[in-house]
DNA sequence: AGGTATTCACATGAAACTATTCTCTGAGTTAGG
DNA sequence: TAACTCAGAGAATAGTTTCATGTGAATACCTGT
């Protein structure tokens, strides 16, 4: 039997909602940004000196997730670049995530992928790291002109390999005759900079501006302006938007979880053939969005990962079964071994599985908490933290991904 | 009763090891002149 | 003799092990009343 798709098809293109879906998707990159105006502002005033010629100080920007830091830089740099243009003055300002994997969350790799915008080749591997410096130098410092390098999230490389990087990349202006570099590191971790080497503290930050997380009322007006151009007329109610601003407020003002949260509800008002963004599509988006957070990542992680977290899941059954509600480490390793033996699975020390829980805590994957048992020592005490309703279907991702 | 010292069961840290992937180098081999 | 092949040395990286040290508070152990 055929399903008759071209009745789905016509009607899709017929009923959709967007005007242009792209304005809500995170990479867009929008011709104002409302509420940061203070903050370009600043940004621009400090890398104004390129235009002088003259060496912008280090710049360090830091706030949470989706309070519009990197979107701001990119911004202020495509201003700048235009203006250097016209003025003839020689500016390189290249941007580099330091979170990507496998592409630039290493020292090794943040040279090599600022070499490679900058035009030169390294390879993958198999050179010393003194000799991509040297690279690097060479490759700028054939001309007079100035590099900025913006690095996006700092913290997480400086956290994965040592804040020497960051001090060798500032120290790098006094082996350079020509050319100089200025440092733009962002940061979501506020913290971040007090522990750190005090010298890569007071280069780096040289300069510092905050990025507060947007209000819910901030957040409604960015909403607002998107959603006009992204849907068509008259889609999207006022308290639409509100609800939208309010549950991203919620989530420490986060403006990316706004849009997403906003396109999401969009495409599923479409699914459902409705005539409007209605409010109950803002929870059933906020609930897919948390949905396949969690399935991506279920399905994603290494098979000892899911051996470690099966295990929980399994005593977290139990434990409801037979009312004993807590779990510790110690059971968790138990029930790892024991499964691994069935699975035929090599072991891992009980110190590796300690890491394994804590970065399944970290993805929000469970509730880890080192609490002190008194005499009967220290542990994590965990607990799930996957809503019910997916236990099922985690479940048997995992059943099918360990083979059981 | 009130105070302190112990002790448990891991947590947390640092270093070292392993396997894999990749480059570079130089010895040995080959083919053509 | 130039070009080519291939093994071995050296690097980077991810994931792990080994060794070492840290730690919060329930309990055991005192002490003096």
């Amino acid at each position: 039997m055929t399903v008759e798709l071209g009745n789905i098809f016509a009607s899709a293109v017929k009923n959709s909602l967007f005007r242009d879906k792209s304005i809500l998707q995170i990479n867009h990159t929008p011709n104002s940004i409302p509420h940061r105006d203070k903050q370009i502002e600043q940004v621009a005033n400090i890398l104004a000196s390129i235009l002088r010629n003259e060496r912008p100080s280090n710049l360090f920007l830091y706030g949470k997730t989706g309070t519009g830091k990197t979107l701001s830089v990119q911004y202020v740099r495509d201003e700048l670049l235009k203006k250097a243009m016209q003025m003839g003055v020689e500016v390189r300002i290249e941007y580099i995530n330091c979170k990507l994997r496998k592409i630039a969350d290493t020292e090794y790799r943040i040279l090599a992928a600022i070499i490679k915008k900058l035009g030169g080749e390294v390879p993958a591997t198999g050179l010393p790291t003194d000799q991509v410096y040297s690279k690097f130098i060479e490759l700028i410092d054939n001309k007079k002109q100035l590099v900025v390098l913006i690095l996006d999230e700092v913290d997480q490389a400086v956290n994965k390999i040592s804040d020497g990087f960051i001090y060798n990349l500032t120290r790098l202006n006094s082996e350079l005759s020509k050319a100089q570099i200025s440092l733009i590191g962002i940061s979501n971790d506020v913290t971040f900079l007090d522990n750190v080497d005090p010298r890569v503290r007071s280069s780096l930050g040289e300069e510092e501006i905050v990025f507060p997380p947007y209000n819910a009322l901030q957040l409604q007006d960015i909403l607002q302006e998107r959603c006009k151009k992204a849907f068509k007329d008259g889609v999207v109610d006022e308290g639409v938007v509100a609800k939208c601003a309010a549950y991203a407020a919620r989530e420490h003002g986060d403006a990316r979880r706004a849009l997403d949260l906003m396109r999401i509800a969009g495409e599923l008002s479409e699914r459902e053939q409705s005539k409007k963004v209605e409010l109950k599509f803002i929870d059933m988006a906020n609930e897919k969005i948390e949905r396949d957070k969690i399935l991506d990542i279920v399905e994603t992680e290494p098979k000892q990962f899911q051996l470690v977290l099966y295990s929980i899941f399994q005593l977290t059954k139990k434990s409801k079964i037979e009312n004993f509600n807590r779990i510790f480490t110690g059971d968790v390793y138990n029930f790892y071994q024991a499964l691994c033996n069935k699975t035929k699975t090599e072991i891992l020390t009980q110190r590796r599985v300690s890491d394994i829980i804590a970065e399944i805590d970290m993805l929000g994957l469970i509730n880890a908490k080192v609490i002190s048992k008194g005499r009967h020592g220290r542990t994590r005490e965990i607990k799930l933290s996957i809503p019910s309703n997916l236990h099922e279907k985690v479940e048997s991702i995992m059943i099918e991904g360990l083979g059981l």
